[in-house]
DNA sequence: CGCAGGCATGTAGACATTCTACGCTAAAGG
DNA sequence: CCTTTAGCGTAGAATGTCTACATGCCTGCG
């Protein structure tokens, strides 16, 4: 992990948030502001996306065919752009999540190796 | 994670790095290339730590006063340096495992979230 | 004897993603 | 009113990977 510079705030692991982002759509649409909210509530609070790496991130993924957006009201009649996962978006989620299941089995191979692994 | 743009290899997650290297260092005092291959070894294989990553890396902790070097001959004949933790590096490492454990957990809270939580 | 291939270290530059730090508009509540 | 919250956005810095290249030494083989 990088020396967190920010003090008291865990950075988000890089790469992991297009994934998470993918994941919340998947409950639903939802608007940018929301999206920050509901990673932030279901990680307990320890992920926080900044602004600046939140819509950023949303243009990219649009921009890559996996989300499309669309501007409506929110029930507090305010102006906001709703995305929603594409077929494709539902795709790369999966592959997403498999990767990071894969980095974290990997990676827990090197904490905790299970056994002594052949090596001079 | 991000668009993998080098095909087929699985890139680290950055920030992950350190922690890998800290933690190989525990077993013991080994040089750089060992690193390598060591963690390919523990990951059954799957994280490949390119040598334009890990030397930087390894001076990089070192800086840090994590880690010290001395240069010897490998049991092949080879000059190595060899590397071995600090005290503030087993701490380093202590704290960067702890971090990772809380990032997977909050991540993991996001991708298989346990019941409802409170948000409109 | 020369040469290929593996061991071993290193740097330069490209690139992606995150962060900080701004700016803007509009609604709601005291 | 005027502050707070919701909501979208960009610019620029920092960071840590990667690719690609360069170098030297040792060992084994034709």
């Amino acid at each position: 992990m990088p020396a967190n510079r920010y003090q008291n705030r865990i950075e988000l692991l890089q790469g992991t948030l297009d994934m998470l982002i993918l994941q919340t759509l998947q409950w639903g649409p939802q608007h940018g502001y929301g999206i920050g909210n509901v990673i932030r509530a279901h990680s307990g609070d320890l992920l926080h996306v900044e602004t600046g790496s939140l819509y950023p991130a949303l243009h990219r993924l649009e921009k890559q065919g996996w989300l499309k957006s669309e501007w409506r009201l929110t029930d507090t009649n305010q102006r906001a752009k709703y995305y929603r996962l594409t077929p494709a978006g539902k795709r790369q989620l999966a592959s997403e999540r498999s990767r990071w299941s894969q980095m974290v089995e990997a990676i827990t191979g090197v904490l905790n190796p299970a056994s002594e692994v052949g090596w001079s």
